[in-house]
DNA sequence: GTCTATAACGTGATAGAC
DNA sequence: GTCTATCACGTTATAGAC
């Protein structure tokens, strides 16, 4: 890895990290650079205009996500671990530091956004929902899932409770996103 | 009413809109003085500073939720029109021009926020979640509403769904966000 | 690749005239 | 109460030396 993606992944890393607690314009090429020992201009040579990084910052999260739902997507598996691994990925963000999601933040600052940091949170939506209701789907029809209405519907519902459940969260502290977590699972049936 | 009171009520009306559209940092004082026709030191003269504008903003909108669920809280009632009013509000606030409610734009903005208006937060999420665990908790003893788990935990939950599916609906587009809202009365047994 | 220096702009906020 | 004028500051972004 040469020096050059080294410094890239630095400040994408620390870019990731403050957008998740601030938002896409709670955080300044200032922030980036202070805490890296680099200065200003330094990460405008890697991402000329702020809109760059944005999409970069999506982009790398979302093929997170895709290598993480790869595998089920293309051959299936155990849904009701998938959903779990889910729900724990969830908290595990939460403890780490980001108390709202990226989704939640993307909606939350869409009026913010350039086009094309928009369009990235419009893939990376999309493709949640997409592995999300196939986890819901092939869950009931195994058998280790049970619930009502349409999967799509259910995955919107469910991204939707996750994220707001983590917001809730900045009142309730860590223990409220625990037990909505853990109403989640009852609803989906995954408690029997 | 003086001609005080009413630009002061403008402005607020004015900020109102921008908080709900793009979070507590996402407006300025130019942007409220603008479309009512007066100047950025006009407003400052209504409220010095920005936090006094934010704490406004949210007491008026906590005083409007109170004098709602207030003959409820000390008399009680139907808890499932209560419910099916807080669920009609959402989509009504929704189609009225504020794709993120309140509450969450508070809590993803949360950082941005001055102390103030952080208390005044945290108390609108108190009393909002204090009504509704009052509401699942009588509606349950009534027999109108269905659920499992305890009824301030559902109200925490019921409170993140429905903020999360109003995020959600950016992408979704407000079907989603009516499809998300079935599920909920599904899930506390209100379709039956 | 990273630096210094600087431009161009928007922001919250204040002073003082009317 | 509202105005004009102005300040100090932080922001994104660029030019050019090293």
């Amino acid at each position: 890895m040469t020096a050059t993606t080294d410094t890239r992944e630095r400040i994408l890393d620390t870019a990731e990290r403050l957008f998740q607690q601030r938002g896409y314009t709670g955080f300044s090429y200032k922030d980036i650079a202070g805490p890296l020992g680099i200065r200003n201009a330094a990460v405008h040579y890697h991402f000329p205009c702020k809109a760059d990084l944005g999409q970069a910052l999506i982009e790398r999260y979302r093929e997170l996500l895709r290598e993480r739902t790869r595998e089920f997507m293309e051959h299936g598996g155990d849904a009701r671990a998938q959903l779990e691994g889910y729900l724990a990925f969830t908290l595990a963000e939460f403890d780490s530091g980001a108390p709202i999601c990226t989704g939640g933040m993307l909606a939350a600052g869409y009026e913010h956004l350039p086009e094309p940091v928009r369009d990235c949170a419009c893939r990376l939506h999309s493709e949640l929902h997409a592995w999300l209701t196939k986890v819901l789907r092939v869950g009931r029809e195994q058998g280790s899932l049970t619930y009502d209405g349409d999967p799509s519907d259910r995955a919107l519902m469910l991204i939707a409770a996750a994220q707001g459940a983590r917001q809730v969260a900045r009142y309730g502290g860590r223990e409220s996103l625990v037990h909505a977590l853990e109403l989640i699972r009852r609803d989906l049936g995954m408690t029997s």
